[in-house]
DNA sequence: TTCGTATTGAGATAAGGTATCAACTGAGAT
DNA sequence: ATCTCAGTTGATACCTTATCTCAATACGAA
C-alpha cells in the first residue's frame, strides 16, 4: 500500500493510533466523497463496495476515532434520527449548511472570540470551545430560487 | 385536569394541535425535570411513571412535535448515540452548555447579526437561521475545579 | 524478522425509533 | 351539556442503527 497519506491519516499517526486498513478506508470514502455529508450507512456500503472483508464494528469504530480526532464530524441537520459525518478541513467548527443542497461553506471567523471574552467576563464562565453553525441558501441555489 | 397551561402548551394550542394528556405530560416531564438534559430514554421512563398509559410511539411524536415547533431542541453533545432534549426557554438558540454539570445558559447576543450581514455579503449566500453553543464551565463549575 | 499490543471481523444482541390501524378524545359547533 | 369528527392515541410488531465479545490478526517499533 503504497498509496500517499492524508493529512487527517498523518494525524491520526501522530495521536498514536495504527494506520490500519479498516481506519484509512473509512477515511478514503470520507475523503473520496463527492457529497459532504455521509451517514454511516451510506459509508458502510462504500467501505463494503471497497472491501467488504472489513466489517461493521470496524467502520463504527473508525467514526468514533475520526469524531475524537477532530477530523470529521456528525451533524444532526436533515433527519433528526441518524447523524452524518461531515470532514473537518482544519479544525473548523464554523460552517454554512445550505438547507437546499446541503453543501458545507467553511468560513474563518473572527466576531467570535470577542463574544467569548465578552461572555467569560460578564458571565463568569470558561469557555473552552464553541460550535457555529449558519442555515440558508449557498450562492447556486440562492440564484436558482430568485429565478425560479 | 385544572393545571395551569404553561406558555408551551399555549403556544402549542395557537399552532393548531391538540393539547393531549399525553403532550401535556411529555411537556412537564421536561419542564419539570432538575436536569435540563434528558434523552428520548429518560423521558419515556418519567412519562411511564406519571402515567403508564402512555404509550412509547406517543412520546416520540411529542418530542417530534415540541422540537418542531422550536419549543425544544435535541442536542448530541455528549454521546454521538442519542441525542437529549433541552427546553428552549424563549426560542432563542444561543446558550452555553457546561461541560462538568451539563447545565444550559442562555445569553443574548449581539455580535452575530453583523458577522451574518458581513457573510452573506463576502460569500453570497441567504442565512436565515444558525445554532451557536460555546461549551466550558460554569460559574459553579469553574470555582469547584479552581478550589480543588 | 520478531514481538507485543492495539485492532480487527463475525455475528449475536441491544437500543432507539417507526409503521399500522382500530379505538379514542379534545375542542369547536350546536 | 351534548354532539361530532379530524386529529391523535396505544399496542405491538418491526426495522434500522449501533454495541459487545473474543479469538484471530496485523501494525509498526526495535
Amino acid at each position: 500500500m503504497s498509496q500517499e497519506l492524508s493529512s487527517r491519516a498523518q494525524r491520526m499517526r501522530e495521536a498514536g493510533h495504527k494506520l490500519t486498513h479498516a481506519r484509512l478506508t473509512v477515511l478514503r470514502v470520507l475523503e473520496d466523497s463527492p457529497r459532504q455529508h455521509l451517514t454511516s450507512t451510506e459509508v458502510l456500503d462504500r467501505v463494503d463496495m471497497l472491501d467488504s472483508s472489513i466489517g461493521r464494528a470496524s467502520v463504527f469504530r473508525a467514526l468514533d476515532l475520526l469524531t475524537n480526532l477532530c477530523l470529521i464530524r456528525p451533524t444532526y441537520i436533515e433527519s433528526s434520527l441518524t447523524p452524518k459525518y461531515v470532514l473537518l478541513p482544519d479544525g473548523h467548527h464554523h460552517h454554512i449548511i445550505c438547507t437546499r443542497c446541503h453543501r458545507v461553506i467553511e468560513f474563518e471567523d473572527c466576531a467570535l472570540e470577542d463574544l467569548r471574552e465578552e461572555l467569560e467576563r460578564r458571565l463568569h464562565v470558561r469557555l473552552t470551545g464553541h460550535l457555529l453553525e449558519f442555515y440558508g441558501l449557498c450562492e447556486t441555489c440562492l440564484e436558482a430560487t430568485s429565478s425560479a
